[in-house]
DNA sequence: TCATTAAAGTTAT
DNA sequence: ATAACTTTAATGA
């Protein structure tokens, strides 16, 4: 967790409940609250001319959703937050966020981290733009597994659709799905009920 | 090598 | 039911 929720709540936080696809914020707005995920997942996402989308992160319980354009100002956000699943969420104004860091600015290191975090994960997946399909995949898998710590091989369930991993690499859900299945003949994965384990 | 299109099968709500 | 996701196959850049 990033913030403790009791604290959040004490200095005036409160919980606001999204159901399935609801828009936390969207492209262009000015966010001007601190968002923390109590129960529930939320991606950040562009959508292309063509309707395609791009997704930019998957964010679980405990992680705050764009808190580093709060130490920006008046700058618009590049992508939408939207609800994966139904989502409570802490919602904090820009003012009482800013002040808790000041009374204790030991929470600065945890909003460091979690910025952090993202930070080095778009680099991973920017810096694979370069790779073929199959290392486009890789690259992703590699991260959200050493994510979640796991290292013995097979060890890790995606937590992904096809169509999320698709999303995150800019790949086609047909091409994706096709180079899984070679993944899986060259034993780099092992898939058990359309499950994917790496 | 990969995107696109189409068409059909599967799963979740 | 129906929407969302998965799969296969053909075609073309």
């Amino acid at each position: 967790m990033v913030i403790d929720e009791f604290l959040l709540e004490a200095k005036g936080a409160s919980v606001v409940e999204y159901d399935i696809s609801d828009f936390i914020f969207l492209e262009d707005d000015i966010v001007r609250y601190y968002y923390q995920i109590v129960t529930g997942k939320v991606k950040l996402n562009n959508y292309t001319d063509t309707g395609k989308e791009i997704l930019q992160s998957i964010i679980d319980e405990g992680h705050s959703i764009g808190e580093y354009l709060l130490f920006l100002n008046d700058i618009g956000s590049p992508v939408n937050a939207v609800a994966v699943t139904r989502c409570k969420i802490l919602k904090l104004s820009k003012a009482s966020f800013l002040e808790l860091l000041r009374e204790q600015p030991n929470l600065g290191l945890d909003i460091n981290r979690n910025i952090s975090e993202h930070i080095h994960f778009r680099h991973i997946i920017n810096n694979s733009s370069t790779q073929c399909a199959a290392q486009k995949l890789k690259t992703l898998l590699d991260f959200l597994k050493i994510k979640h710590n796991k290292t013995e091989p097979y060890s890790f369930l995606v937590p992904l659709t096809r169509q999320e991993m698709a999303n995150f690499t800019g790949l086609c859900v047909e091409t994706t799905i096709k180079t899984l299945k070679k993944m899986e003949r060259e034993k780099l994965v092992r898939i058990v009920n359309r499950k994917i384990y790496y």
